[in-house]
DNA sequence: TTTACTGCAAATAATTTGCAAAACT
DNA sequence: AGTTTTGCAAATTATTTGCAGTAAA
């Protein structure tokens, strides 16, 4: 599954090393957006000691290539995730944490619109967007009674 | 002009220092985003030792309060404003900087929509898009040529 | 006078970097 | 063999925190 990357890499003149087969892979198995420690953390159960800088270098090789996209998720809070992926909108709960994935359409229209009236091509492909999900909402709702 | 935040904190309780006021002026005087670091810059001309941990301290205060905004723009880049008008979107220009100011309006519809399919309450007064500029836009394509 | 606020310096946290050793090709 | 890549530890950057002294109210 994670082979596809790890060839395209290879015939671009990287090299393949196990740790960057295995940080490839873990992204590649989920559809999950990762940060760097949270890969850091479910490979070293598996090797005894891949370094955290080795994943940080890996990770922006990926993202240098067109692998992996970036996600800057506010608050100090990093994910990575690959590429294969369409866009789509992250619903970040400020609550527990919870990322959503949205559908894109959803804004297809604004994007339209604000190339239209300020003359501005946005880059809305991988917006994160902040707000409580509705699990949150529910709990709020029980505390207040 | 930043009288008005001054006696609103005022009113609230919080104590009114030179540092608290000469921050809240910075802010005040102009539209810009400024980074904690800049506000620093701007303001040490000034006096001789404004601290830099007193200007954090007080720009989360502001935020708290409501009277300014934070916003993250990604690439650890994280800039505050007054919020002096109503909710609106800010548009970040990736190659100059810029910072244009959108109608709030062009969001109402998603954020029904993010109500209506997810459940997702999304707080979308301040939120920040990136891409490019129309004078960037025009500056990459004579370039190009 | 009371206690919130500031400055300073040390602590954090997340990421980056220099360099010698290890390992792809 | 020759050059990348890794691990490690130290450096960086942005921000936070503890604490004793200062100053609003």
């Amino acid at each position: 599954m994670s082979d596809k990357y790890v060839e395209m890499l290879r015939s671009r003149g990287y090299r393949i090393t196990p740790q960057r087969e295995m940080i490839i892979e873990e992204l590649a198995k989920t559809n999950a957006h990762m940060a760097a420690e949270e890969i850091h953390d479910s490979l070293k159960s598996r090797t005894k000691s891949l370094n955290i800088a080795t994943i940080y270098r890996t990770l922006e090789m990926l993202v240098e290539e067109g692998l992996a996209c970036r996600n800057d998720l506010g608050g100090g809070c990093v994910v990575y995730a690959i590429t294969r992926h369409g866009p789509h909108i992250h619903l970040v709960c400020r609550l527990c944490g919870q990322v959503i994935e949205a559908d894109y359409e959803l804004l297809t229209d604004l994007g339209y619109k604000l190339k239209q009236e300020y003359g501005f091509e946005a880059d809305l492909r991988h917006i994160s967007l902040f707000g409580i999900c509705s699990k949150c909402q529910r709990e709020q709702e029980e505390t207040r009674s």
